[in-house]
RNA sequence: UGGGCUAUAGCCAAGCGGUAAGGCAACGGACUUUGACUCCGUCAUGCGUAGGUUCGAAUCCUGCUAGCCCAGCCA
């Protein structure tokens, strides 16, 4: 598929190579293992390893573990699924941790030039001293310490002589700088927690501002890809690889972060809507994780695509999520097979049909791909229609059932509506219709036209299903498009924007050589959309079916 | 109000001094045994704004405005 032809990033890498400045492009997927990616990760996945890829270049998989309190092993797996899922091969596996020996050295390196220090300021003490957005600074009294009282003392805090937030290790930069990152960052922290790979071997932890750009340099990564939030961090990402005198200098590029309507992305909304329940998992369907996405049935090919359409650029900016859809619909419309599904279930006798029989008819299994064959099913006097498919009193252009009116059945025959059963509350549960033998699907029938196709399912033959229909769990218009900025300094939190009708369950019917389908089958129900067998929820008896998308329509009730 | 960044259609986004690509959405129409798909057509005399340079400016310069990010011993 063609894509905007250019993007700042391959131009820049475009111009490296052709200059000279770099022979080859090395680039890595960074995730802390701390949680579960979601498809602003897919972005930053797909321009890594896309990138690569198209310069023939390599791509790391590295896990930045750094920070032992809130990592876990379970996420490395997890991360390591999606990262394959989507279709990614990466050239090494690597972990921050891997390298936390010559971090060390380094750090002590950069003492002996007198360019960090050992602080014993409180974290509290840190902070006021740091200044704020418009004030400079102030050095640390401790500031000027010899560089062997601070060998002594970083050495001593490796050896856990101190206590967690006892002493920081500091970089010596400016206190003053207008750069608030440059103001004598923390480099090393004490913490006495047991590390998901080096176990305790360590008590001190390398910051991500050192981490990370020595990370890179040490892997020789040629374009460090990360968002626009770490803009302000390059000049200490420079600093850190020049100080250190590392042989190999990445270069750090940013790009503006994914944002899609209808939905919230950062990890700690996320993590509060599965922790509050308001979702069954990380996996839920109306959730943007990529395991989420995959439950509900979308195809890596789907996310791929639609991350490259909506471009690298720095701007921040709001995707519609219906572009999202688009790309699903593209993907599924030649592979799925077409079925007749009925979500909500109203009889219909055919009054003028044989009791007793039942006819096989030949139906396509994708009229847009007839390589997938057809499938047989069953018709006979009594059958499933959709609620929605018949009104008493009609507006205009309504090509559905109505009383006197006929329609087609697809793949059988032409039904007129001859009357109509209520009950009781004058519910209407049932439709007598007669049928017309001559209009049989595919005898090439032309007497007259119908406006309207509808779907149905014969009824002793039925098979009974569920189906999930979802709705936004955040509707953008709601929030006036700002579900991502609310947070708790704000009167009401996005939680107050959750959609508590995102989800609807509903008990229908499918065609009975639907029988056996397994966990990610995806089929288009005729005039629905396109389903995934849910494999959390579906049961030898019980097919439960998550709508992925609805099929476009320009059908609209009037009012 | 210190620093960094961004601004092209309803949304995403190309464009790099020679007269505004593409995708999504929307709206017409054709076709249709899915109100789908497909196809055809419409959709920025205009590039946040005000000036300037130039034969010529979305592209260069200056001022202004708006939005995003930064004051974790998180990443």
């Amino acid at each position: 598929m063609e894509h905007n032809s250019s993007n700042f990033i391959k131009t820049i890498i475009k111009e490296d190579l052709e200059s000279g400045k770099r022979d080859q492009v090395i680039t890595r997927f960074p995730p802390e293992p701390n949680g579960y990616l979601h498809i602003g990760h897919a972005k930053s996945i797909v321009i890594n390893f896309g990138l690569a890829d198209e310069f023939n270049g390599k791509t790391n998989l590295r896990f930045d573990d750094t920070n032992p309190l809130k990592e876990d092993e379970e996420f490395v797996a997890s991360i390591k699924e999606d990262v394959k899922w989507l279709g990614y091969e990466w050239e090494n596996l690597r972990f921050a941790s891997d390298y936390f020996e010559e971090m060390y050295d380094r750090a002590v390196q950069l003492i002996k030039k007198g360019k960090a220090y050992v602080d014993d300021l409180t974290g509290e003490q840190i902070r006021e001293y740091r200044g704020t957005l418009t004030e400079p600074g102030k050095e640390s009294p401790f500031r000027s310490r010899s560089v062997e009282e601070n060998l002594d003392l970083f050495q001593r805090m490796r050896n856990g002589e101190f206590a967690d937030g006892e002493k920081v290790l500091r970089a010596k930069i400016d206190m003053a700088s207008p750069n608030i990152n440059l103001r004598d960052p923390v480099l090393y922290r004490i913490s006495h927690t047991t590390h998901h790979n080096t176990g305790d071997k360590w008590c001190i932890y390398p910051m991500y501002a050192f981490a990370h750009p020595l990370e890179d340099a040490i892997e020789g990564v040629t374009h460090s890809l990360c968002t626009t939030e770490f803009e302000d961090q390059r000049p200490l990402y420079n600093w850190v690889v020049e100080e250190c005198e590392m042989e190999h200098q990445p270069q750090q590029i940013e790009f503006g972060r994914l944002n899609i309507t209808n939905t919230v992305m950062s990890k700690r909304k996320l993590k509060q809507l599965v922790d509050e329940g308001f979702v069954d998992g990380w996996d839920d369907p109306r959730l943007p994780t990529i395991s989420g996405l995959r439950r509900k049935g979308y195809t890596p090919s789907a996310i791929r695509e639609f991350v490259k359409e909506t471009g690298v650029s720095k701007s921040s900016g709001v995707v519609d999520e219906a572009m999202l859809e688009h790309f699903v619909r593209e993907d599924l419309k030649l592979t799925s097979p077409r079925t007749m599904g009925i979500l909500k279930p109203l009889k219909v006798v055919i009054t003028n049909y044989p009791e007793g029989q039942v006819e096989w008819l030949d139906a396509e299994i994708n009229p847009e791909n007839p390589d997938m064959g057809t499938r047989k099913i069953p018709f006979s006097r009594e059958i499933y229609v959709e609620q929605e498919d018949f009104m008493e009193n009609p507006p205009k252009k309504y090509f559905r059932l109505f009383p006197g009116n006929e329609v087609r059945l697809k793949h059988a025959y032409f039904i007129k509506c001859e009357e109509v059963i209520k009950d009781e509350h004058g519910e209407v549960i049932e439709l007598r219709c007669t049928y017309d033998p001559e209009t049989k699907s595919g005898t090439g029938f032309t007497g007259r036209k119908v406006k309207g196709t509808i779907h149905w399912v014969e009824a002793s033959h039925a098979v009974p299903a569920e189906f999930r229909l979802y709705e936004p769990l955040i509707k953008q218009e709601e929030t006036d498009g700002n579900a991502e900025e609310l947070d708790e300094a704000d009167e009401k939190t996005f939680i107050d924007y959750v959609n508590k009708n995102s989800l609807e369950v509903l008990q229908g019917f499918i065609e009975p050589n639907m029988e056996d389908v397994q966990p990610y089958d995806k089929f288009q129900f005729f005039r629905h959309g396109y389903f995934n067998v849910d494999p959390k929820h579906s049961t030898e008896e019980k097919p439960v079916f998550n709508r992925i998308v609805s099929l476009k329509s320009s059908f609209k009730l009037p009012k």
